[in-house]
DNA sequence: CGTGAGGTTGACTTCGGTCAACGTTTGTGG
DNA sequence: CCACAAACGTTGACCGAAGTCAACCTCACG
């Protein structure tokens, strides 16, 4: 967390996600505050409430400060399809940049704090700072690998691995954000769980009492709780690898 | 190829996809002349050879004027994983902007001729075009979409339904590009088809002889042939019908 | 407390993977 | 231009991972 950010203010937004955006690219003084007098929208939602949800017009970007929320759509036989999770300093909206309408429902897990930033802001804050621009493409472009490492856990992994590998990594974004990685909360349901990975409750339900049973974690209440470290990354197919995340670090700066 | 252009000259790549890119945001003569003077490099790969691959710098776009691309990478146990097919007009390489290296292989599955741009010069265009800068993040937004689709695809469809839905879009990007959509070349090896599916070659072949003997389309030595659109479609879930599908009759109830 | 949403468990089913054997194309060198 | 090998594709028998169905539990919250 220290260290970071070439300015350091008690502005508004200093713990939100738009940071991730703006402070990479070293803003001045005066360019944050210019953003601060932008993004003045905080917005709270409560567990269940909707964001924005799909075929609405596309107005604005959420940083997520606090809390957690889903991305999902519905599919021709109205069961979702959740495509995200996003945590706290997660850029939700990006996608629709541009667009007309907003092409997902966005909707709040537990109790999320957030900063709303108007789409038109930021296309003018884009025209003052050149650098800006390129944050955006960079955050579009992890939004994209993201969705492809999904997309191969889901398509060539048992149920097992993908279980295994859904909670290794929300532990290691809980610990790349500076949280406790090896104890944190997930409110997400067993049954989002089992709809963003592609199997059902009851599966679902039967992996984890496996995990739970073998001393690998346990994910009760809420709260998952990590045992066995090599385990976990055995199970979700880790590679051996020595130490660094090549993608990440690169995304993060 | 009539009148889509809003500038039309004998310069190099008035056919590759860098038009797709620059000409919706209305280039004048000028930029498209500095355009062409910056793409020089127009190299031609035969099938099986590497445009690039995982881990080498990354230097570069390439428009894929003729011919088709594989995008994929190794998983741990040396199984290529598949996240695209590329056709004549796409962009290959855009995920790669700004990033030390290329994260995929590229591979040409036929005769390719491309055009390359020196993501060195994309920046300096982008300088001096900004509205270059938002076809850029456009086309970002696109090839998210399409991973997005074909997840969807992939984890809540049965193999069938992910069959008829393969050769349905490839028909309509053929459409889209303005050829015949309901017969076209698909250089695809079925091995290569069943990857990208998530399924095993036994399970496509099977798949196929059943929509032959169907009479819905035949796809016999790299040519596809629709016979029937509506069951097409149908089968590839985009007009569903309540009767033919038992499952989604329960679900909807 | 009672109620209902969410979670668990077991018996059974099934889609699609695996294995093995056999056709059919394709490409290369004589 | 043919021969032959290697790569690709097809078919059938069998199997197993995960889905389905149904019943039951348990926990949060009014």
């Amino acid at each position: 967390m220290t260290g970071l950010h070439p300015v350091k203010s008690q502005i508004t937004c200093s713990s939100c996600g738009l940071q991730r955006i703006c402070f990479p690219s070293g803003m001045t003084a005066d360019e944050v505050q210019r953003l601060d007098n932008i993004i003045s929208a905080q917005p709270v939602f409560k567990k269940g409430e909707v964001i924005f949800s799909a075929g609405e017009p596309a107005a604005a970007l959420y940083a997520l400060k606090s809390g957690m929320v889903k991305l999902f759509r519905m599919d021709d036989q109205g069961n979702e399809i959740i495509h995200t999770f996003y945590l706290p300093g997660d850029i939700i909206g990006l996608d629709a940049l541009d667009q007309p309408v907003y092409g997902f429902d966005a909707v709040a897990l537990d109790t999320c704090n957030l900063c709303r930033l108007e789409q038109r802001d930021l296309e003018m804050l884009g025209m003052q700072m050149p650098a800006l621009n390129r944050q955006v493409l960079q955050m579009m472009r992890r939004e994209l690998e993201l969705e492809r490492a999904h997309y191969e856990n889901m398509t060539h992994r048992f149920a097992e691995q993908r279980v295994a590998s859904f909670i290794w990594s929300m532990a290691q974004r809980y610990r790349e954000r500076g949280y406790d990685w090896e104890c944190f909360r997930l409110p997400v349901l067993h049954r989002d769980t089992a709809t963003y990975l592609g199997l059902t409750p009851e599966t679902v339900s039967r992996i984890l009492k496996k995990f739970q049973k073998e001393g690998v974690f346990t994910w009760r209440r809420k709260y998952v709780e990590i045992h066995d470290v090599p385990r976990l990354q055995q199970a979700a197919g880790i590679a051996p690898k020595p130490d660094q995340c090549p993608r990440c670090c690169a995304a993060m700066g």
